[in-house]
RNA sequence: GCCCUCGUAGCUCAGGGGAUAGAGCAUCGGCCUCCGGAGCCGUGUGCGCAGGUUCGAAUCCUGCCGAGGGCGCCA
């Protein structure tokens, strides 16, 4: 194992394991190595439990075990440790070595955190909105946490490929674009352009329900479109295209890292169709049933107890969504030689993937998680669950609709401009706005991706905009005040990086045990591909750093305790502003 | 009916095998007028229920209760 560059839990369990190890070896045992169990601590820095399980094993008592792997005096020249209650070993750090760790995690570009040793290629499929409509708070989670994951794997040192597989293709395009002939291109267009999206599906539904003679040139269409006529293709585009306006503007509002380079639009799958049968077919694995081609993958039943079949085309002869999730499959595997894919979609589809990996995995076009190098899915379904109003059920505005996304963010910015006002009256205009803009998005961002994704959560304007609690705001806030302590110092935060420091008092040691946690913290997030774990790292940072500055005097102190203060602001604030940029938020310089 | 997810403090949420289960908000009680701008410190109540595995369970397993969701031709 290739020790970490920060992380004090995995350095101690380099130390340790050696020691652990010798001591099972020479009691005969020949199983797997015993893992030294270290875990962060009430009692001192970290504790190390692998004593009690060990001992358990060979038989004898578990302070006499941890006995042993202290007399190998593994921990020289870093830390102490006592064995505590049962057999606990308790780990604390030598205030030196601490010190040095965090003088160089302070002066490295990537603030401790090490890079991954066998980089993949990551497909990261997410947002994926559907044409027709305007973004609603339906895709607020898969596009926030789909970024996060795509910024976090990238940081690590993975190829990530971004894909927005929108909704571009199905039969309600028969009657969208037969509304777009009606209106006028020109009219339909100054709509579309004006991000009305909504209306414009009202409106061509209405038509399609009242007027049959609409109704039959709405399917009439859908025929031009399937055969690709030329003519309905170029209207098709123009109106794909005008979605997709509204849709960036939404992304560049949000701070998400999506273009039009990553559109993965449903229609560019359908010429792959037939060939996923074909494959299919090949493989042995296609059944008719009730007239539909379907792949029955063990493990799965429905109602009536029988096995339930992932059906890849109707018995009218269309495709669906089993289908072309199989065909991106392919394309991932095939073309775009990815080794990982991770689909951010919604927890009720939680079966349906399932299926479908199953499917491709029968297929042979995905691996067994235990065929990967490193034993995990190569496919996985990032699932998570609802935004819900004060009534616990979905969002929904006050026409019961759901929440549209650009109002969403609209509302999110006003609120934070009203409270910047209000406690920061002096911020020049262009200044307060630019502010306004990162607190309120990073406060709706923040709100989604600090809770454990597969829960529900309840959205609440007042608490995400809070300057209190684990909010954007209270992290921004952190940020730009520990900014204001060098600006009033006049001190250039690059010159006291690499400067030594000195960790005398209690809330110094632990800012600084929890800054050199950071490489842990992003890695735990990524593991999981749960944000939360990053959140809650840097909300903790954050109160860490509360309790040292107001124990702990910094620009009131003499040399050379103020310049190793300053160093615990700098990485402080450095750790983050980091943070928050693999979250999607910024870090304001002023508050 | 089967399957999936969830159930932790008054509220919103952390805690994925380790010691007396945490935070924010709310409540109540102190302190403080700050290099320095979110003030600080203290304060009660809780793991849905019942078994099991384990040296050790909020965490893993089983059953039950409750909530939400899924269960063949929409995506």
């Amino acid at each position: 194992m290739v020790p970490r560059m920060a992380d004090p839990v995995s350095t101690i369990e380099a130390r340790l394991a050696p020691a652990f190890a010798a001591i099972a070896t020479a009691a005969g045992s020949t199983g797997e190595p015993p893992d030294p169990v270290v875990r962060p601590s009430e009692h001192a820095d970290l504790q190390a439990n692998g004593a009690l399980p060990l001992a358990k094993a060979l038989g004898g008592s578990p302070r006499d075990v941890a006995q042993q792997v202290l007399d190998r005096r593994p921990l020289d020249g870093i830390a102490t440790a006592e064995i505590a209650g049962p057999g606990f070993i308790n780990v604390t750090f030598d205030d030196e070595f601490l010190a040095s760790e965090l003088s160089s995690a302070a002066d490295d570009d990537r603030l401790g955190v090490h890079r991954t040793e066998r980089p993949e290629t990551v497909v990261v499929d997410y947002s994926a909105p559907n044409v027709a409509k305007e973004m609603h708070v339906g895709h607020l989670r898969t596009t926030v946490i789909g970024d996060c994951l795509v910024r976090m794997l990238t940081f690590v040192g993975h190829r990530v490929l971004r894909e927005n597989h929108i909704g571009d293709w199905g039969t309600p395009f028969g009657m969208l674009l037969e509304h777009l002939v009606e209106l006028g291109e020109d009219d339909a267009a100054e709509q579309l352009s004006l991000g009305d999206l909504d209306g414009f599906y009202r409106e061509a539904r209405l038509k399609f329900d009242a007027d049959d003679d609409f109704k039959d040139r709405a399917r009439r269409r859908v025929v031009l479109l399937q055969s690709h006529d030329p003519d309905t293709m170029r209207l098709w585009e123009m109106y794909v295209k005008l979605s997709t306006q509204h849709f960036n503007r939404v992304y560049h509002r949000l701070g998400v890292l999506l273009s039009d380079d990553d559109l993965a639009g449903e229609s560019s799958y359908q010429s792959k169709m037939p060939e996923v049968m074909e494959r299919l077919a090949a493989a042995g694995l296609l059944t008719e049933s009730d007239g539909a081609q379907v792949v029955f993958p063990p493990g799965f039943t429905n109602r009536e107890g029988n096995p339930l079949p992932l059906i890849v085309k109707a018995r009218t002869g269309g495709f669906n969504y089993a289908t072309s999730d199989l065909a991106t499959v392919i394309d991932r595997v095939e073309r775009r030689h990815a080794d990982r894919m991770l689909n951010v979609v919604g927890a009720p589809q939680a079966q349906h993937f399932q299926m479908v990996f199953k499917v491709a995995e029968m297929a042979g076009w995905l691996p067994s998680a235990q065929d990967t190098p490193d034993g995990r899915p190569p496919a996985v379904h990032v699932a998570f669950g609802n935004v819900l109003g004060p009534d616990r059920k979905m969002l929904k505005s006050r026409h019961g609709e759901p929440m549209k996304l650009i109002e969403l963010i609209d509302e999110a910015v006003e609120r934070a401009a009203a409270t910047l006002s209000e406690k920061n009256p002096a911020l020049p205009a262009d200044t307060a706005e630019h502010v306004a803009n990162a607190v309120g998005v990073g406060a709706l961002k923040y709100a989604d991706l600090s809770t454990d994704r597969i829960r529900d959560y309840v959205f609440d304007w007042d608490r995400m905009l809070s300057f209190d609690g684990n909010t954007a705001p209270y992290l921004q806030y952190a940020h730009a005040r520990i900014l204001s302590i060098f600006r009033r110092a006049d001190v250039e935060r690059s010159t006291v990086r690499g400067q030594p420091v000195q960790l005398g008092e209690t809330p110094e040691r632990d800012l600084a045990l929890r800054l050199l946690g950071y490489d842990a913290a992003v890695w735990d997030a990524l593991d999981r591909y749960s944000p939360h774990r990053l959140c809650s790292y840097l909300y903790e940072l954050a109160s860490d750093f509360t309790t040292f500055y107001e124990h702990c005097p910094v620009l009131r102190s003499e040399e050379p305790l103020r310049a190793s203060r300053l160093v615990l602001c700098d990485s402080t604030a450095s750790v983050l502003a980091h943070g928050l940029g693999l979250l999607g938020i910024d870090a304001p310089e002023v508050m």
